[in-house]
DNA sequence: GTGCAATGTCAAGTGCACTTGAGGTCAAGC
DNA sequence: GCTTGACCTCAAGTGCACTTGACATTGCAC
């Protein structure tokens, strides 16, 4: 049994059992997401804890997270050992906020949808998928509305 | 009142109208997103159905789609006439599905989370967010799975 | 008829999230 | 001892969705 399979992961390791490929993982460990230790050969050597902390990342990312914010939302959970429920909690509820935040924007635009469906979108006043851009006319440039209610990522 | 503003629109209009910088409109152009007409001077004019494209085009964005993708879906519009509402009907309850699909992945990652803060997350073993990771062991690099219900984009 | 903002093209640059390639090292197995 | 595969670093490349810059032209406003 070798000293990875005990207690460590080597990279390779850590790829499969995450789906993440090493390239990736050194390039999250550039950016300070994750963390390794080193062998006296100069290889990383990965705790446990840390397949937690790339499901956090990846899930972070199917909620629209750059790597940046999450670097940020990792902050608040501990490096190297496993979170406690207080901890846990704190973030996990922020990010069930973030969640609801995203899903009630996609009820919004689903339910323009309905409407465009029953007003068969033949009338460029009433249509409300078409107007909130169209009146959106000397907000300044780039604006964008509609969707994301965009707050900056707090947690 | 110029010719522009009686029916057709040019680039700096559409795009406050829009919201979207003119180097982004005549980047769509160029991926045949949008199409415009030329004046003799070479300018480009745009139908007012255009907006309603744009607004499309953002809406698609906000759901995850590629550009490829969504000259794939415009290709169920007309391009120059105001759709008729079996032409909308079609587009927009496929969009439906889709939005439907999204948010079900969100609910699911919501109550996994909200299972992560019932368990605290003190058993590696245990924690739902973290085991669809680590039991991926084996199934090929790049795996992704937990969320993305990855099918085709059909719509 | 002149000025100037708006527009045109084309090539190159940007930011993100990685991947790929070159060239070298480490370590388990025979 | 040697092979072989996993791993190392560093630089460069990729794909997407645009933006920026340089330089030329157009056309409305005075």
């Amino acid at each position: 049994m070798t000293l990875s399979s005990r207690d460590r992961l080597a990279i390779g390791e850590l790829s499969a059992r995450s789906g993440i490929a090493p390239s990736a993982l050194r390039y999250y460990e550039e950016l300070g997401l994750i963390r390794s230790e080193r062998t006296s050969g100069g290889r990383r050597r990965y705790r446990r804890a840390t397949l937690r902390r790339l499901a956090f990342i990846r899930v972070a990312q199917t909620i629209g997270l750059s790597l940046d914010e999450i670097r940020d939302c990792l902050a608040d959970l501990p490096a190297d050992h496993v979170p406690n429920a207080a901890e846990w909690e704190t973030v996990a509820t922020a990010w069930q906020r973030r969640i609801d935040a995203r899903i009630a924007d996609l009820e919004r635009l689903k339910s323009k949808l309905t409407g465009c469906v029953g007003c068969g979108c033949l009338s460029l006043t009433r249509c409300a998928l078409y107007n909130p851009a169209d009146t959106a006319a000397g907000r300044g440039p780039g604006a964008r509305f509609l969707l994301p209610s965009e707050d900056p990522p707090s947690v």
